[in-house]
DNA sequence: CGCCATATTGAAATTCATCAAATGCGGTGG
DNA sequence: CCACCGCATTTGATGAATTTCAATATGGCG
């Protein structure tokens, strides 16, 4: 875990989601580590011990298959939070998508922060669990739809999305090609349900349709 | 939640796993449901506030699309734990799958659980997005071998598997068709790493091809 | 022992992946 | 500021895997 911490990173001043709760907000000031695109937050095996708050950035949490082929179970944007597993390793990767700043919180042996991890954890179970249903029963353009409400509703409601991350991205989430999602976000532009104002950032201008679609 | 209350239910003496870590299983003895297969346990909307142990039996967790399609998120085989959610309300419906004793655990206002649930809903968090890797990344023939050793691991390693669940069943939680899972089980069998002996048990054979296969 | 639901098998259709080529966006350097 | 370069993305053609539709077989249960 590579990590550039830097004490005078410039944070961003447009989170999309307030911090934590107060409980995790308080007491010292955790420390904030930089990490630039592509890079490893944790890896797989690797001892795990504390959890990360994003501050700015993106980061994408993937398993791989012994033949490379990558399942990402989640994106964490800024405000979210990832990280806390279970057992004394880590199951999974993460990595920074683009460069991205990270609050670590770690868990002492002596503090007990259980209160706080739970609703955290439950959420997170809510949200595999959900994506399980677009993975194994949704179509390619129900999955892209599906990804688009989430990350709008994640962005706070608004006509524009922004994409953090790239096509190969989005399909090792979706479970799908970078081809198939790029003919998704074709057959959906040429529906007028999207509009493509360059390659990381969406106009949704029918939000009902994509609902629909998603389920 | 039509539960079928008893004060006289036969516990099957042989449950796959231990009981809850003693800080659970000690204070006033939980009351036992049964539920026949088939019955709800619990609704997708309903108020959540308990959770479950599974004392006999079989457990599905699903959650449906409004067409009817069903992707089933979890088994739930004798002495395992499912229901706590995030939220007040279920975000998915648990159902037995044949004859079935459930201990409830409610949770009141009062009493904290966070140390007991904490691992657990950690455990499933991963067994999720795990389960996100076969759905998003795994053929037909592999899911059904991740499935098969998932199943012989939870039975204690046997060369003989029972599965309480039925064709349908296993394809809602791997989202294959019946007709594909029923392809799959016949092509293992003519490659003679498993053997049926009956449609709700199967003989493994070879267990490292089975292994190979689901990764 | 026979019935009926469940499962298996078969053939055709469809969706998505793969392989291949072209386009164009974003960043760099002149 | 503009032109160029490299790489991600898009588009196209083909193929493979899985679904769908249909018929048959099986076996669990009364």
């Amino acid at each position: 875990m590579q990590a550039y911490t830097s004490s005078r990173i410039s944070l961003s001043p447009h989170l999309a989601q307030p911090a934590l709760p107060a409980t995790l907000g308080s007491g010292p000031v955790q420390p904030i580590s930089f990490f630039p695109a592509g890079s490893e937050i944790y890896a797989q095996g690797e001892k795990a011990g504390a959890f990360y708050q994003v501050e700015f950035g993106a980061v994408r949490i993937y398993r791989l298959l012994a033949d490379g082929r990558r399942q990402i179970s989640a994106f964490h944007l800024a405000g979210e939070t990832f990280g806390f597993e279970a057992g004394a390793t880590h199951h999974f990767f993460a990595e920074a998508i683009n460069a991205t700043g990270v609050r670590v919180f770690r868990l002492n042996a002596g503090a007990d922060m259980s209160h706080q991890l739970l609703p955290l954890a439950l959420k997170g179970l809510t949200r595999a669990q959900e994506h399980l249903l677009v993975l194994g029963r949704q179509n390619a353009i129900e999955r892209v739809a599906a990804f688009l409400v989430d990350m709008v509703e994640r962005q706070g409601g608004l006509r524009q999305v922004e994409l953090p991350m790239s096509r190969m991205d989005i399909g090792d989430y979706l479970g799908l090609t970078i081809e198939t999602v790029s003919r998704v976000f074709t057959r959906l532009k040429d529906k007028g349900v999207i509009r493509l104002l360059n390659l990381r950032s969406v106009e949704i201008l029918k939000q009902d349709v994509l609902q629909t679609m998603g389920e």
